[in-house]
DNA sequence: AACGTGTCAACTGTCGACAGTTGGCAGTTT
DNA sequence: AAACTGCCAACTGTCGACAGTTGACACGTT
């Protein structure tokens, strides 16, 4: 439809985009051709450009004058720099949380440990769709609307950044833990203990993910 | 120059648009038309669209579809929110300072303690522009970039909400009196301090700005 | 053969115009 | 007089086209 009948055509570009960026259906190094995708998107340049400049915005593309669109590709000192953002982030919603949460955020965040759980015992990889839903829930409990969208662009962006992570099994059952402790120390009200947890939880990803992008 | 010497025109309207509305001279609420604004800076509306667009994502401006880009006037769960997230930004900045800073770091933020206490002494009212410098050297010595970023963007939106601040003698001297014992920690390279006296600082600002609200 | 230079295609930056929607105003009805 | 309805101006969303810049290729020079 030509109307923008529920979402505007550069907010439905910017959905496209955000996808195939993240699932790295436009890899990561590669240029977007603006001609090219718009005339794919069937839409014309202008809300192609505004959908661009807001991916660029999250993070998601690096803008180059005269040269287009980007997709980032990450270096160490990146992936370091970015998980000391996500660690100020999450150890804060960590301790708000711990403060602030009811006991039907609990009984959630019990809920996906134990899907996890579950999960991994049945032999399945522990899917980065059940990690985000974990750390979103903590977000909610943590009610700090600004935080969590801060958290939310940099998950984003470390989502870009993971090529093929979630295949070390002692990785996982390590993670599997820390969110079990996390869960432990919101419960008892342990605002210190969730933020020191939660800073070990993300080291460790960290380094992970560093060790994945040598090899 | 129609061609982009220095700066895309969307590039200083963003500048331009940004100086405006943390001065004020676009008032909080009010709507920006895109037409006249555009004849205003004698560029076109799709390079001010982007700006706008930038604008928002700064959280500078807030879209309204169809209807366009507003100044979003804060209320005080907005405030308090924000600040939650400065906070949680800036003692992860404090801690960092107090590992990685130089000895040159350590000048730079002695300097600018030393000069905003001058110039209270002299009866001058502590400008905002000193408050942010050494907000800003701090950042500088902890040497994390997206950290850095996300502060900036931060401290912009806490501008657009101070209407009349700066005015109340004891908070400037107490907020002199935490950027020493924040040098003193950093110095001493005891992160916990800085951040604990962070945080105290950060929440002296956060209810003074509050009760500025309040009126 | 290596280097510097001129030319060119491809793409971005920018512009003006059209289409669709929104909120408000006038007119009418109850 | 208050509420509802239909119309209208203003503005945003979108499009296609032009101008300027960039990087690369081909050519000529040393």
């Amino acid at each position: 439809m030509t109307p923008p009948l529920h979402l505007s055509l550069a907010g439905q570009a910017v959905d496209v985009l955000r996808e195939q960026v993240l699932t790295g259906e436009i890899p990561p190094g590669s240029r977007v051709n603006e001609v090219e995708v718009a005339q794919q998107l069937g839409i014309s340049r202008g809300p192609l450009r505004e959908a661009i400049r807001h991916l660029a915005s999250e993070g998601l593309l690096t803008l180059v004058p005269h040269r287009g669109a980007f997709v980032p590709a990450a270096t160490p000192d990146d992936v370091k720099a970015l998980f000391e953002l996500r660690t100020a982030l999450e150890c804060a919603a960590a301790e708000l949380a711990a403060s602030r949460r009811t006991d039907v955020d609990l009984v959630r965040l019990q809920d996906v440990c134990a899907e996890s759980r579950r999960n991994y015992r049945a032999g399945q990889p522990f899917p980065y769709r059940l990690d985000l839903a974990f750390h979103q829930t903590l977000l909610d409990a943590a009610r700090s609307p600004y935080i969590a969208e801060q958290v939310r662009l940099v998950q984003q962006r470390v989502v870009l950044l993971r090529s093929a992570l979630d295949d070390d099994p002692p990785h996982q059952h390590a993670s599997l833990d820390d969110h079990d402790e996390l869960v432990k120390a919101i419960a008892d009200g342990n605002a210190a203990k969730a933020s020191t947890v939660m800073r070990r939880h993300l080291s460790r990803v960290c380094a992970q993910m560093l060790t994945s992008l040598n090899h």
